[in-house]
Parts: structure tokens; C-alpha cells; sequence
RNA sequence: GGGCGAUUAGCUCAGUUGGUUCAGAGCACCUCGUUUACACCGAGGGGGUCGGGGGUUCGAAUCCCUCAUCGCCCACCA
């Protein structure tokens, strides 16, 4: 066999995911084990992977392979999500490129140029990540618009209708008047500009010739002012609450309200209130139950309302009624402003909040059983530092905007029969809907061409908000074996720009349709940056393209990259270097197999002692890893885990077990040696198999017999066992002494092949046991132990051990003395620190036993060493 | 403006209830090395007064106060 000297994923990657998928491993059904479940934060259908999905699903993948190798039933449930804005916006784009007009097209003809585009583009991102070796469960893709999850939606919507959850009101929106259409907050751009504060006076009435005056930047919008409001604490105003103000040229009576919001030091410390062309007004409209007077076209010229200004246009009236106030003399003054407005980042037009009839969903008493999970630690946040946040947010939770402007997505199952603003029924179909409508409106002569489904559609949260249930079909059908069987899933991996979006809306459906949460941890992870600390985004083109990297460097050194630095709930700063450093990874793990490949076996050697004591070592280094790293995972330090194997595979594992059972040149070694390599070899591939899924599966099938049965992906986990801590330890110590050979012999330029002496005074503590790897790695002839410190050696210290390399010749005695000298100071400067410390009453008094006898170890160790020290000086 | 969090080696980060191994890891860096797995390597090495200041304590990277700088979320003030 001949085995490259340079590991080369290209094929072996595509070839081992081709038989995983051959041999249905990552298929999952029901059965008498426990299950593991992941549903996925699914990707917009016609997205294409980035660096935060790599992170994102990696993660994921690690996590469910290493539940499926420790013998959970382990079933990751991929899909899609159907991402109506995004996904409308696109097709909207695209049609008109090809000069088509979405307000031509009639609804039906919409969707299936959506569903097109959809078709061509769906799923590439989910053929992506199998490139990066995600084990989902391809059985059970789902995609947000399936007719199963579409019902299960609209289901969901009836029923919190009928609960009384589901109502319609009003919400203000970012108007574009150019674009005579609605913008989403993110594409409004706030900057300063320059423009005026006006002060006008509002005559009180029943309080002849006294007004109230208010500052605003908005003088247009007082033919829309339905209340005066001031602040509760401001005394300047107290006796004018309660009473009525005229508003100027209107000349409409409103009221003068106290509400909080008002910050009596800004302006007059008076405002006038116009619910239907300000965000804030709007609020304190609803809170004092004002009339809504709206006063703009689409376009954003006054209509009706606005008296004689009607038709003309916003800023227009802006200076013309600035005019009429001043000649009709309730113009104070007008004072220079600069203020931030917020412009349509397509039209550049000035935005105007506008008022939109929406449908809400009232999230009070729904989020209560959230912020409990939470709370009481039912369901976890890693890291906790979220949690802060999420209270936060969960407690100021305002009700949900579930309606959006889109023909794409889940229609909204609201049916209208009359014009009337209550005259509609939500019902699961048009047929139930018909029956409720003859029912509420009393007329049973109804029929379907009369009545109308709503046009908008749903949020697309409000269909991700389901999943964990959907994926199992667990709304329509709740006793079902596949939802009770995965129901609640374990681990949630996703990304906490979408901690109120998506998870705590998972969790209030979870609980208000199961009663139960709909996963135990949520691990959340930071966004991935370029090395420069940016965000990777397309406008910047900072972001490598993920196919590219793994197909450059394979998809086992790219899981690694991405996963070295990256602590849960930490951005991650990717850099190429990291990537390298998981392919140079791969490539020591195989150059070890390869070595252990090379080793000729004889049946009738014996283990030799060295390889004995090698072996025994290793095995508990292994073990103590494998704490280690089921410590790691309990706490979700995926990143720390995997260090830990890099450590145990590239340094102990290659640098020191394989070094030590080394046959020499030439040497064939004994079987029983190899075959316990053989199996160090396998236990290490499968704690490393989640991490470095492909290579690991490579290298096993030249250690195992592979049948369909026997795959390192299903095989077993290994699992921990005790370990001696002193004997690694011990090892500590030898390891210290073969570095401190190697050291010497640098420094004297002695080569690794010229075999030395050692020499080691009688007081020695390590036991014979190490002797033969010392002799070993050292290139050591043999250990002398001798009574009294030798001259023209290299000397060195470890512990209370002291040794000596003869050099005859090759040592520089005054050189010795300086180092030994500092050294003895260095010690005896230690020592004075701890006996001040233990002379200190109130320390031995105060300190847990254990730290003063630690102390007293301290002062023990370091005075003998101070007396070797002196006795090589020959100061005494 | 409100809330949350961070600041430890050149970089990215550990450091779990203050006390063994408390100043660590990986990468980068420096020196030497083509020795029979691997130069995508080996061996050895240097590097931090734990952001500044103050306090609590026998003892502080760890707890408290304060200042500075930086992030994130929310609201973005008539």
C-alpha cells in the first residue's frame, strides 16, 4: 500500500459522505433508545451558505455525532425556511428585470413566479451542507411552506384568533411617499439635518387670552393634533390639565393631558399630540383613548383633513402654514433645529410614519411561561450573559406585528364579508369561513364569491416559531409517534441576533401548545468577522466563499478552523491561519497513521519495558482528556474540547507515545505493542470523529474491517475510565528531564544520535520504572546513580532530583556557578515569602488547613533545595 | 439617553465558590535541525506589574468603588 506523505481530502470527503448516506446512518426513527434531537435554525430556502451557517451547522454536527457514537438515537431535522421578505424582494427584482411589474400580476400568477423561483434555487444551501459533512436526517427536510407546515400554521392562527390572542390594530410603518409604499426599519436611514423648531400658541378655552404654547419641527401636522400633552410634574402647567385648547385654524377643541412621556425641560415642555403621524403620539393616543386624525394622501399631500391645504404637498404646507400662524399671530418664533430624520434608503425620501392596520398578537401572558423556563433554568442559556437580556426584553414584550404586506408566505386566514371593521371571521378554510360569516352576520344567503380572504401574509417568524413542533408534525397531530418520540429536542444552536425573533417565540408556542419546552439548551453563537473585526457581508466582500475552502482544504480543516476560537456567545474573528492550522492537523494525523502503518510486527518479541510503562501512561493521559472533554461538552466549551484532543493527538499522543514505542531501525515490534496502538489509535479518531469527521472515517478502514454494521461514525464512544493522576505526573517529571536533556544537549551541541551519560544523585524519587524511557528518548547509554554532585557535567534540576550529564571538556564551570547561584537566590527569595506568610498568625489561623500545608510543602521542598544547591557551590 | 457585557502575552482566548499545579493555552515570534511518519515537521526558547487608580482581606486576575476605552441590545425625544 502505498499511503501519500501529504493528506489530500478532495476525494476521500465526497467518497465517505456518499456511503454514509449509502448506509442510511443519519436516518432516525423512533426506537427503545434515548432520543437526541436537533432541529435546524433552517436557512432561507434560497439563500447560499456563509460563514455563520458554517459555524452554525458545525456545531450542530459535532454535536449530534458524538450523541450518535454514545448510543443516543440521535436525529438532526434539516429544512428551510421560506423567508417572505427576502425571498418576495428577490422575485420581485428579478421579474422586474425582465420588465414585469409585480402590481400587474394578480396574486396567483405572483406565487408561481415565487414557487419558480423557488424550485430553481431552493435547496442549494442544503446540498452545501453536506459538503461540509452535516448528518442531518435528509428523510425529514422540511421547508416552512410544506402543505403540512402551511396548516399547521394557519391552525395556530385560528386558534389563538378564537382565544382571543389574535386582534387588529393599528401600527405605524415606514411610509415611503415616493415609492408609495411601506420600508422595513432597516431600510430607513436616520441622519441629522438642519430645519426649525416652531413655537405656537394654543388658546385655552374658558381661560380668556391665555394659551399654552408648544414646540414642534412639524407645524403641518397640527391640523392632525387631537391633545395637548404635558408632563404630571411640571407645576407650570398643573392647572391646565383637564381643560381644552383650541387648535389653531382648525380651530378644534382638544384636550390638555398629563402623560409621563413629556420631558418638561425640552421646549415649552408642552407637546401637541398627533397620533396618526408619530410613533410616540400614537402611544400616548392609545393610552388616553384620543381621536386619530389623519391628514395625508399616499403621496403625503394633505387630504380632506387638511382643510384648504388639501393637495398640496407636506413640506409645501410646512412654510405656508408657518405663514397663517404668524399673520394670524400664534407664531411665536421659530428657533433653528437640527434634528434626525429618516430617509428611504431607495427614494431618499423623507420617511412618514403613517398608520397601517395590522394584525397583532398579544404576547403578555403568552411570554409568562417563557420568562419562567428561563427563570427556573428548565431551559438553558449559553452563556448565561443573555439571559439578562432576554429578561429584559421579555419583560417590556409589546404585542406582535404578525401581518406583513407580502404575497408570499401563509395568508392570512382572515375572510371579509362586509366593509364593516368587524365584519370578517378567521376560519381554517373558505368553507368553515362561509358558515361563520352567515352565523355572525345573521344573512344565510351568503355565498363564497362574497366573501374575501385578507391579502396580507404572515410574518415568517410566525411560521419558525412552530418548527420544533412542526418538523414532527406535533400541531396537527399531537399524538403522534415521531413528535412524542423527539419532542422536546435537546439542543438548539443558533445565533442571539435571533434570541427574540426566533427562540423566545419557539419557547412561548412550545409552552402554549405543548405545556412542555421545546428544547433544554440553547447555545448561541457570535457572529462571524473578518480578521479586522467587520462583519463578513457581501457589500464588503470580506467573506471567503465556504465551497471554495473546503474544497481547497477540506471540509475536516475548515470545521476546524471555524471551530478553534469560537466560545459560545463570542464573535468570531476568522482568519485563513486557522483553516491552515486544521488542514496542518490532518495532515500530522495522517503522517501518524502513516508511521503506525509502517510498523512490521514480531509475534515472538516481548513488550519491552519501555513500551510497557509508554502505554500505561498514555492510557491514563487518555482518560484524564476524556474527563476533560466530557467536562467541556457539559458545559458547551466546544472549542475547549476540541484543544484537548488537538493536544493529546499532536503532542501526546505524536510527540511522546509514538516516540517512545518506537522500534529502532530496522527492528520489527512486538504484536502486543501494536495492536494496544492500534487501539490508542482508534479510541483517539473516535473522540476526534465529530470534530474531523471525514478524515477519521479514512483512517479506520485500514484499522478495521468495514462492514455496513461497522462505520466509525456509529461506532461506540469510548468510554472514561479511572485514571492515575500521580503516574501522570511521574511522567510530568520524566518528560521534564528528557526536555532538559534535549536542552543540554542544544546548548552543547551534542546530536540526538551521539548516545550521553546520565548521572543522578542517590536521592532520587522517580522510580525505575521510568528509567527505559528516559534512556530511550534521551539517547541515554545508561543512568548512573551517584552519592556526590559531579564537576565538568551538564547539571540540571527537576524537582528535588538533581542530574548530570559528563561533559568532559564542554563545560563552562564559571557558567555553572552563575546559573546555579541565581538559581539558589531565586529559591531562597521564594522561601522568605513563604515563611512570612507562614509566620503571619492570622494566615495560619484564617486559611483552610489544605493551603497551609501546601505552604509548609512550599518551605520543605525549597529548603532542601536550597541545600542541594549550597552543596554544589560548596557553601555550607 | 436606558440596559447588559467586556478589558489577561503580538493575535484569539482559558482562568469555574478569592488560596496547590495562578499567571496559562493555541497561533504568531526567535534559535537550532533535512534524525529511518510528517518542513502542512521536530527540538529548544523569549514574551504579560491581568486597562488606570483606590478599597475590602492574612491573601485579589478573581469581591467592592471610581475613571478610561471598546462592544452588544433597546429607545432614538417634540
Amino acid at each position: 500500500m502505498n499511503i501519500p506523505t501529504k493528506y489530500d481530502p478532495s476525494n476521500i470527503e465526497d467518497k465517505w459522505y456518499a456511503y454514509w448516506m449509502k448506509n442510511n446512518y443519519f436516518h432516525s426513527e423512533p426506537d427503545e433508545r434515548e432520543a437526541y434531537t436537533i432541529v435546524i435554525p433552517p436557512p432561507n430556502v434560497t439563500g447560499v451558505l456563509h460563514m455563520g451557517h458554517m459555524l452554525n451547522n458545525t456545531l450542530q454536527d459535532v454535536l449530534i455525532r458524538r450523541a450518535r457514537m454514545k448510543g443516543y438515537n440521535a436525529c438532526w431535522v434539516p429544512g428551510t425556511d421560506h423567508a417572505s421578505i427576502a425571498t418576495e424582494a428577490k422575485v420581485v427584482a428579478k421579474l422586474q428585470g425582465e420588465g414585469i411589474k409585480k402590481e400587474d400580476l394578480t396574486r396567483e400568477d405572483f406565487l408561481k413566479h415565487a414557487w419558480e423561483w423557488t424550485h430553481k434555487h431552493g435547496g442549494i444551501i442544503l446540498d452545501q451542507l453536506k459538503k461540509l459533512g452535516a448528518s442531518c436526517d435528509w428523510e425529514r427536510t422540511k421547508f416552512t411552506l410544506d402543505d403540512d407546515m402551511y396548516e399547521s400554521v394557519i391552525k395556530v392562527f385560528v386558534d389563538l384568533y378564537n382565544k382571543g390572542k389574535i386582534y387588529r390594530g393599528f401600527r405605524m410603518v415606514n411610509w415611503d411617499p415616493v415609492a408609495k409604499t411601506t420600508v422595513s426599519d432597516e431600510e430607513v436611514n436616520y441622519a441629522d439635518e438642519a430645519g426649525h423648531l416652531y413655537y405656537v400658541n394654543y388658546t385655552i378655552i374658558g381661560e380668556e387670552g391665555k394659551y399654552i404654547q408648544i414646540a414642534t419641527t412639524r407645524p403641518e401636522t397640527i391640523l392632525g393634533d387631537t391633545a395637548i400633552a404635558v408632563s404630571p410634574e411640571n407645576e407650570k402647567y398643573a392647572a391646565f390639565i383637564g381643560k381644552k385648547a383650541l387648535v389653531p385654524i382648525a380651530n378644534r377643541e382638544i384636550p390638555i393631558i398629563a402623560d409621563d412621556y413629556v420631558d418638561p425641560e425640552f421646549g415649552t415642555g408642552a407637546l401637541k399630540i398627533t397620533p396618526a403621524h408619530d410613533p410616540n403620539d400614537k402611544e400616548i393616543g392609545e393610552r388616553h383613548h384620543l381621536e386619530i386624525i389623519d391628514i395625508f394622501n399616499e403621496d403625503a399631500t394633505l387630504n380632506s383633513n387638511g382643510l384648504h391645504y388639501q393637495g398640496k404637498d407636506r413640506d409645501v404646507v410646512k412654510k405656508e402654514i408657518a405663514e397663517e400662524l404668524k399673520e394670524k399671530g400664534f407664531l411665536d418664533k421659530i428657533e433653528k433645529y437640527n434634528h434626525r430624520v429618516g430617509r428611504s434608503e431607495r427614494t431618499n425620501a423623507v420617511i412618514e410614519p403613517r398608520l397601517s392596520r395590522q394584525w397583532f398578537l398579544k404576547m403578555k401572558e403568552l411570554a409568562q411561561p417563557a420568562i419562567d423556563a428561563i427563570k427556573n433554568e428548565e431551559v438553558k442559556l449559553i452563556p448565561k450573559k443573555f439571559e439578562n437580556t432576554y429578561f429584559h426584553w421579555m419583560d417590556n414584550v409589546r404585542d406582535w406585528n404578525i401581518s406583513r404586506q407580502l404575497w408570499w408566505g401563509h395568508r392570512i386566514p382572515a375572510y371579509f364579508y362586509g366593509e364593516g371593521e368587524n365584519d370578517f371571521v378567521v376560519a381554517e378554510n373558505i368553507e368553515n369561513a362561509l358558515a361563520l360569516a352567515r352565523e355572525k352576520s345573521g344573512n344565510n344567503n351568503l355565498q363564497l364569491s362574497d366573501i374575501k380572504q385578507d391579502e396580507d401574509a404572515l410574518d415568517t417568524w410566525f411560521s419558525s416559531w412552530l418548527w420544533p413542533m412542526s418538523v414532527f408534525n406535533g400541531i396537527l397531530d399531537p399524538d403522534n409517534k415521531d413528535f412524542k418520540y423527539y419532542y422536546p429536542t435537546n439542543d438548539l444552536v443558533t445565533a442571539p441576533e435571533i434570541l427574540f425573533f426566533w427562540v423566545a417565540r419557539m419557547m412561548i408556542a412550545g409552552y402554549e401548545y405543548t405545556g412542555k419546552k421545546p428544547f433544554e439548551n440553547v447555545y448561541l453563537t457570535g457572529i462571524v468577522r473578518d480578521k479586522l473585526g467587520r462583519k463578513m457581508s457581501k457589500s464588503l466582500g470580506n467573506s471567503p466563499d465556504p465551497i471554495k475552502m473546503m474544497e481547497e482544504h477540506g471540509a475536516d480543516a475548515v470545521r476546524v478552523g471555524m471551530l478553534l476560537t469560537s466560545p459560545a456567545g463570542n464573535d468570531l474573528p476568522f482568519d485563513m491561519d486557522l483553516v491552515m492550522q486544521g488542514r496542518n492537523f490532518a495532515n500530522k494525523i495522517w503522517n501518524g497513521f502513516r508511521l503506525v502503518k509502517s510498523w512490521e510486527t514480531d509475534a515472538k518479541k516481548a513488550q519491552p519495558e519501555y513500551a510497557k510503562t509508554a502505554i500505561k501512561w498514555y492510557q491514563n493521559k487518555f482518560n484524564e482528556t476524556l474527563e476533560g472533554i466530557e467536562d467541556d461538552f457539559s458545559k458547551y466549551r466546544i472549542s475547549n474540547a476540541l484543544m484537548r484532543i488537538y493536544k493529546l493527538i499532536w503532542d501526546d499522543y505524536s510527540s511522546w507515545l509514538l516516540e517512545m514505542v518506537k522500534p529502532a531501525f530496522g527492528e520489527k515490534m512486538d504484536a502486543k505493542t501494536y495492536a494496544q496502538i492500534i487501539e490508542i489509535l482508534e479510541n483517539n479518531l473516535k473522540v476526534l470523529h465529530p470534530f474531523m469527521p471525514f478524515i477519521t472515517e479514512e483512517i479506520w478502514q485500514y484499522i478495521k474491517e468495514r462492514t455496513p454494521e461497522t462505520a466509525m461514525i456509529i461506532s461506540d464512544y469510548p468510554k472514561q475510565q479511572a485514571f492515575d493522576e500521580v503516574y501522570i505526573a511521574q511522567m510530568d517529571q520524566v518528560q521534564a528531564v528528557i526536555s532538559n536533556i534535549r536542552k543540554v544537549r542544544k546548548e552543547k551541541n551534542i546530536p540526538q544520535k551521539e548516545a550521553i551519560k546520565l548521572a543522578v544523585l542517590e536521592n532520587e524519587k522517580i522510580q525505575d520504572e521510568f528509567a527505559s524511557i528516559i534512556i530511550k528518548m534521551g539517547n541515554v547509554s545508561a543512568i548512573e546513580k551517584i552519592k556526590e554532585p559531579m564537576d565538568n557535567a551538564g547539571a540540571f534540576r527537576v524537582n528535588l532530583n538533581e542530574y548530570f550529564i559528563p561533559l568532559e571538556g564542554l563545560v563552562d564551570e564559571a557558567e555553572e556557578l552563575k546559573k546555579l547561584t541565581e538559581e539558589l537566590k531565586y529559591t531562597e527569595g521564594f522561601l522568605k515569602g513563604v515563611q512570612k506568610k507562614l509566620s503571619n498568625e492570622r494566615f495560619v489561623n484564617n486559611a483552610p488547613q489544605k493551603v497551609v500545608e501546601m505552604e509548609k510543602k512550599k518551605e520543605a521542598d525549597a529548603l532542601e533545595k536550597i541545600q542541594i544547591l549550597k552543596k554544589r557551590l560548596g557553601i555550607d
